[in-house]
This record gives C-alpha cells, sequence and structure tokens, in this order.
DNA sequence: GTGGTCTAGACCACA
DNA sequence: GTGGTCTAGACCACA
C-alpha cells in the first residue's frame, strides 16, 4: 500500500497517516487481520520520526481500526463494531461537504454519482458474528 | 441565524465559525448579499476575540463565501464561481467520510438516504449571469 | 495540590499524573472549572517533559476529567457526565482488589471501614443539569 | 478454571494470567494446595509462550501466593501470610478506584452493594496455625 | 502565552 | 524484534 504524506500540508503527519490507512482498511488494500509495517520500519520509509508513526497507530487502535499486541505488532482488526446508525461526527462532517459542494454549484445528482464512483472502490465488507 | 461554538473541540474556533457560514449559506438561513454582523458585533455576541471572528471572515472571503467592503461590511458573495468538476480537496474529503462509513457497517443505501435528507435542507441555488 | 512522581515505579510517568489528578477532582482538592497549571509550568515543577505532561492532560481530556482550550489552558470538566452503573473494567479491578485482600487475610468489614474513610475524603458531588 | 487473555489488551499477558490466577485463589475456584498446570502445559493451552508463563508464576511465587518445587511443579501456597493491615498499595488502589467511581456519580452506598457482591464469591479463608 | 506537533535519539518491558 | 515511554529542544497555530 503507498502512502504519501504533504509535509506542508495543515493537516499533521499522524492524522494524514491515520487517514490514509483507514481509506486503505476501506478500500481493501489492507486486508483484516493483516499485519501493519512496525513503527520503526513505516517511520523510516517515510522519513518521518517514530514518535508520529506511534501517534498514527495510537489513534487507530484507540478508534478500533486496529489491534496492537506487543508480540506482532499492529495489524487490520479483524471486525470492527458496526454501529446502529451514523455517527453525529460523520454526519456533520458530511453536510459540511454537502453544503460546499451545493455552493460550488454540484448538484445532488452529481454528487451522488460522485458518491458511487468512491462506494465502488470500497471492497471492506464488516464481519458479522 | 444561530452560531454555537464548542471551546474544548479541537476545531479550531475560526475554522468552526467559518463552517457554520457555509453551512448558513447553503441552506439558505444567509441570503444572498445578506449583511453578516460585523466583526466586533459577532465577537461580542459569541464571547470569542475579535481576531478570531476576522480570521473567519478573511478565509470567507478568500475562498469567495463573502465579499467584504470598508463601507458596508461583510456580506455574502451574490454569486459564487461554480466550478466545473468536484475541487480534489472535496473529493478526498468525501472519500475518507465514505471510508469511515464503510467501516462503520454503513452500506451506500443508507449513506445516499442519508445525503438526500441533508441535501433536502439545501436551498442554495447559484446565480448563473 | 501535591503531585510527587515516582521515578523508579512500574507505572509510567504520564500515567502517575494522571492518576493524582483524577484523585485531586474526586477529593475536592481541584474544583470544578479550576486551571490547572500549563504544560510548561507543571512540567518544570515536576522536572519531567513537556510532552509527558502533554500526554497525561491528552488522556485526562479524552476521558473527560477535564476541557482543554486553546486560550485559557486546561480546566476541570465543569461537569462529568454521570454513567448508569459501574463501568466493566471500575468493576474488574475492585474484583483484583477484593481478591487481594481477601487472600491477605482482610475481611469484608475492615474493607468497608477502608472503603469508608475513602469516601469521607472525596468531596466531588456530580453535577446534574 | 478457565483463564482467558486479551492479547490486545494494555495489560501484559503475563500480569493478566497473574491476576487471573489470584482471582480464582480469592473465589476458591483454585483450592489451598492445589496444583497448578505445568508452564509447558498452561502455555500451549493458552497459545502463548512458555517465557511468559514462567514470569507469571515466578510473579506468584514472590508475591507468595504459590509455591513451586522442581519435583511437584507449582501449586496454591497452603497458607497465605496475613499480613496486620491493608498494605500501601492496595489502599492507594483502592482510593484511584473509588475516586473514579465518585466522579462517574456512584455514591457511596452503591459501591458498597457492588463489594459485597463481589465479596460474596470470595471463599477463599485464611489458614492459621 | 497557550497547547500541538515533530524531531533525533535513547532506554526499557514484553514476548 | 516489537511497541511504549521519556527527554531536550524546536517551531507553529491559535487566541
Amino acid at each position: 500500500m503507498l502512502i504519501s504524506l504533504q509535509l506542508d500540508s495543515e493537516i499533521p503527519l499522524y492524522e494524514q497517516l491515520r487517514n490514509q490507512i483507514v481509506i486503505g482498511i476501506a478500500t481493501g488494500e489492507l486486508a483484516a487481520q493483516e499485519k501493519l509495517p512496525t513503527v520503526r520500519q513505516l517511520a523510516e520509509d517515510l522519513g518521518i520520526n517514530t514518535m508520529t508513526v506511534n501517534k498514527a497507530y495510537s489513534l487507530l487502535k484507540q478508534e478500533g481500526y486496529i489491534v496492537i499486541d506487543r508480540r506482532h505488532g499492529a495489524k487490520v482488526s479483524p471486525r470492527i463494531q458496526d454501529s446502529q446508525g451514523p455517527s453525529p461526527q460523520l454526519e456533520e462532517q458530511l453536510q459540511l461537504i454537502i453544503a460546499q459542494a451545493t455552493i460550488q454549484g454540484m448538484d445532488q445528482s452529481r454528487f451522488q454519482t460522485l458518491c458511487t464512483q468512491i462506494f465502488s472502490k470500497m471492497t471492506y465488507r464488516p464481519t458479522h458474528i
């Protein structure tokens, strides 16, 4: 999986890293149970500090996207809890995006098409026990 | 229009303010050409520093959402440039949201329903010259 | 409020710090809304790194014990959400403590007396809205 | 006796193991003098390294909960020394738990009820010589 | 002036 | 070999 960081972005490095891994999980580039690179390895590959990678991994762990065990490092969570409805945060973010899209002159039909395109790349399917 | 800021949020105050005004424009709560409160007035109402409001207004101006003139203060832009396609930033943000929604177990149909609900509140229509 | 860290403890410094602040809130040594020392100040006072204090504050914030705003630093949360019942974690920890106490030969009556003593120092009362 | 380890827990495996054995002793699931599984056996059953089980057993031995001899392996101690009063560590841990319970909105009466419930499962009685 | 982020480098516990 | 913790020091965004 390819990760590219923008050093001059407003978004902190650890957050960019977190975002790209979340997308990687959703698209299936990172399969469930797949082992992530070690903190050290990824830091070296990306040319950033281990602490920064550490922070990204800690965040992902806290959010339930990955599990970390001291034996084998970090892995994509086997099963991520599916919530009943949309989280309020997600809804708020989506509202802002749609507001901006609307003002930019994008109508609902074009927006839906865009969503469909993006969805078609998401191969993650929640595992129900 | 009601604006509520979360002082303990991760999102900077000026950005929260900017976001709510953008949403206000999209929903029509703030009509095109409508006059915004003065920096001083809004700062006082919200109990925050004028510099913070100033920063939000500057950002909105730079993004084309509002126009500012010395005589009449800030107003919602009469017409906001409609771009040809989705801005890459918007697409990136949307991809992240959809990734998270997917992992949370939300399928495309539920997502589309949510979008439709949000769109139904957006009354902004771009003015074509 | 007095904070003393054991540099040779198994418990990480940031966690010791977190624990003592939690106890300070419960005993009332730190009142609701009370301002905590700045990250820098506390780090200097304790002779530890700012990052370590930062981590403790972040944890406390995440747990809802304090709020941090960029304007005035960290403050004890005005009102901490009271949950319906005991969290499973708390119950698990308590079970372990009681197991150890039992094996050490402490009977229930002595344990309850000890609890009563400790409770008598806790002046925190949750604010209900 | 059933032991379940959480591989992704913050608590080290050897400590989880130690804790569950302590609880087992207190509840009577592990009787005084009862033979524990061999290090090798338990490691295999739990799917963890023998070193990890070894570390847990060493800790339990050091704390006086079990005795180990080369011929018969590990056994629950026939009699665990009862100390005069609560160990300072236990008191500290209890104080932290009570602080957290208080802030969560749990009052003393509910806490005592919870303690009583937990105590009712503890069947360990120290043997006095 | 405040917390947030990041670095380079180190040591340690866990497994 | 792995992540976790900690330091000294720096720069930056926010207010």
